[in-house]
RNA sequence: GCACCCAUAGCUCAAUUGGAUAGAGCAUCGGUCUUCGGAACCGAAGGUUGUAGGUUCGAAUCCUACUGGGUGUACCA
């Protein structure tokens, strides 16, 4: 049962004959926001007092004298303005617990009406080296998923791989002419991803080597506009003031750029490799995109050079996804949806939606100033038509009606663009969300760099995370009181949990909308609100188990024994362990699992005080500790079903 | 230029979407300590929620202006 909505109905019964719309008034029935208010507190009277043009407290008296909650809570009271206070009999706790301890699912009941949802995450490009950025998408799209198919909803998971865009053709080019055979044959993946790097470079060489004269004739003119500027400033006011320092600022920023693309340039040109590569291929941008097209337009050497590269890379994801234990019912990249571009094009036209703007193909949206182009000028199609593509491909093949997007939040425009396009395009009736999320940063505050390849790997940043988890498993079992209890193989194992666990955690327990700094120590850190505490908690329950010699099958068969929460740890573990469901929803409510997280630690939090304050084994009142045991027994389950949901394993030995 | 986002304790972040005294973790200081697993527990200190107004019973949250930062902005994805 979820206690907050069987509460919500109860009060809904009575408000629905006070007022038109109650549905936000019922919304107001909430969890205590502090512990001394009691369990949970109705905080609709104070605007309903307006509604009904009554004091506030005593339309909180109303309310108390109709809503029948008698059965539930303790009598409820009024506090302050008209805050309606409910405080949870403890006998239905007790009661609600015996039902949870008994539920394969804790209680947790699947949602009413299921939807069909396919979910997008991870979707890294394949060429290159997938980042700290592609793990946030792949982490937290992961729980999603787990969370939504444990509510009962009908998730397919599908990876929209980049595996046919631009940086392809610089990958073909770089191949035809930088291509290190050996190197290849040996690593092929690490030896692509240094062709685009180097094409991706030389590239950056000449454009900027073009657009120099344009900056640096621009440079002038804003040095001369802020010279203008300052002479004339003396007798002027805030205004003029407020104007020099614009100028000031557009002045610096450009030199900023002048600066970056000069010592650019002079890498290159000085560069003893990089200067006769980039003398040698002056049209390296436009011709690796001709690469990029005759894939498009069906060349076969290289159709059959991208049959041969893409396997490879995949392959090379794959072992970070098998690391992760993360797999997609889908990857269908865009590659995948190719065939059907030139026929999405065509309904976007005969549906009046697309026109042709500046020689492009472009469907105009009333609240954008910019076109969303579907095709482009020399007639190639672009990640718009390919979105388009595999929302038709999701509604009409996959059956969707609800498709959740985890991409970062720079492409929010994008999205709202895609979204509005394919409501007009005839998919109004489906859900279309982006489930956004803020940059990594780097230590100094700005988003990691991908461009220039200095990114910490994905795998490394596994490895770093293992090993340091494995000698802290270490130290820990070399101090146990009895000694040691693992051997290496177990402690590998547990390192392993322990490690992905908080790299997992770290990622998860941000608001995912906020941009959050990377950090290898509080990532790795094994205390505080972290993976770890969690799993040491759960471990620490497994333990009292194993020392006390109770097969936890044993304690379920014990129906003799009723639950009691008489002790106040005790009786806040049981509630807590009862908001499971509340959580739960919540969280899938939001598509945010920071709110699993802060429940979990929540809940590990309450454990650990139960723990401290009341013996279970120790316990010499059989009833006691049997409750107590069950207690133990379903904190166990809740903490390994939950973190289980974020993609997070446990080891009932740390 | 236009659009969107952000600013909360020394640091990293929350805040159930407008609710009561703004909470956690880290770091700091103090206590528990012959441990049912101390990777723990309890406590203290730390805040004019960027600034100034406004809306109302009530604002970190909504509105306006300002300051400082970020992102996107016609053919990359």
């Amino acid at each position: 049962m979820n206690l907050l909505e069987v509460l919500r109905n109860r009060f809904q019964s009575v408000l629905e004959n006070k007022v038109e719309d109650p549905g936000r008034y019922i919304a107001m029935v909430l969890p205590a926001q502090n512990a001394q208010f009691g369990d949970y507190q109705a905080n609709c009277a104070m605007p309903l007092s307006k509604v009904l043009g009554k004091p506030p407290r005593e339309v909180a008296a109303d309310l108390i004298a109709e809503v029948d909650v008698s059965d539930l809570c303790e009598p409820p009271e009024i506090a302050g303005p008209g805050f309606i206070n409910l405080k949870l009999k403890t006998d239905l706790l007790e009661q609600e617990f015996a039902k949870v301890f008994t539920s394969e699912r804790l209680g947790v009941e699947p949602v009413a009406s299921p939807e069909k949802i396919v979910i997008d995450y991870s979707s890294p490009n394949v060429a290159k080296p997938m980042h700290v950025g592609h793990l946030r998408s792949t982490v937290i799209g992961d729980a999603l998923y787990k969370i939504l198919s444990f509510l009962g909803h009908d998730l397919t998971s599908d990876n929209h791989i980049g595996d046919w865009g631009t940086q392809f053709g610089m990958i073909l080019y770089g191949y035809r002419n930088f291509v290190d055979q050996e190197a290849y044959k040996k690593e092929p993946v690490a030896e692509l991803s240094r062709l685009y790097r180097l094409v991706n470079k030389l590239s950056e060489y000449h454009t900027t080597v073009e657009m120099l004269p344009g900056l640096e004739w621009k440079l002038g003119e804003a040095e001369q506009a802020v010279n203008d500027a300052e002479a004339q400033f003396e007798q002027d006011d805030k205004q003029g003031k407020k104007q020099l320092k614009k100028l000031r600022s557009d002045l610096e920023s450009i030199r900023q750029s002048v600066t970056k693309a000069e010592s650019l340039v002079a890498e290159i040109e000085e560069d003893e490799i990089y200067g006769p590569l980039a003398a040698a291929h002056p049209n390296i941008h436009t011709d690796a995109r001709l690469e990029t097209s005759k894939l498009h337009g069906g060349d076969a050497e290289n159709r059959k050079l991208w049959d041969e590269f893409l396997p490879a890379c995949l392959d090379v994801m794959n072992v970070i996804y098998n690391r992760l234990h993360i797999k997609f019912d889908y990857s269908l990249g865009e590659s995948f949806y190719q065939p059907q571009l030139a026929d999405v094009v065509e309904e976007l036209k005969s549906k009046g939606l697309a026109e042709e703007s500046q020689k492009a193909m472009c469907v105009f949206l009333p609240d954008f100033k910019a076109p969303f182009i579907v095709q482009k000028q020399d007639g190639a199609f672009t990640y718009a038509t390919t979105d388009l593509a595999t929302i038709r491909y999701r509604v009409e093949t996959l059956k969707a009606t609800s498709i959740l997007y985890v991409v970062d939040a720079r492409q929010g425009e994008h999205f709202q663009m895609l979204f509005g396009t394919a409501r007009r395009w005839g998919y109004e009736n489906l859900n279309m969300q982006h489930v956004s999320f803020g940059t990594v940063m780097g230590q100094d505050g700005k988003p990691f760099k991908t461009r220039s390849g200095d990114t910490v790997g994905l795998g490394e940043l596994l490895d770093e995370a293992i090993s340091r988890a494995f000698s802290i498993v270490v130290a820990n079992d070399e101090s146990k009181p009895n000694g040691p209890e693992l051997d290496e193989a177990e402690r590998k194992q547990i390192a392993e949990i322990v490690g992905l666990g908080g790299i997992k955690y770290a990622d998860l327990h941000h608001n995912r909308e906020s941009d959050y700094i990377f950090d290898w120590d509080k990532m790795l850190s094994m205390t505080g609100d972290t993976a770890t505490y969690m799993q040491y908690a759960y471990a620490r329950v497994c333990g009292i188990f194993r020392k006390a010699d109770v097969e936890r099958d044993a304690i379920r068969q014990r129906e003799d024994v009723s639950i009691q929460l008489t002790h106040e740890a005790e009786r806040a573990l049981g509630l807590q362990l009862l908001r499971f469901s509340e959580a739960l929803s919540a969280t899938a409510q939001e598509l945010k699992p920071n709110l699993l997280t802060n429940y979990l630690f929540e809940t590990a939090n309450a454990f650990s005080t139960f723990y401290d304050r009341c013996p279970v084994a120790k316990e010499n009142d059989e009833a006691v500790r049997i409750s107590r045991l069950k207690l133990c027994d379903v904190t166990a389950r809740t903490l390994k079903q939950g973190l289980n949901l974020l993609g997070i394993e446990t080891s009932e030995r740390m």
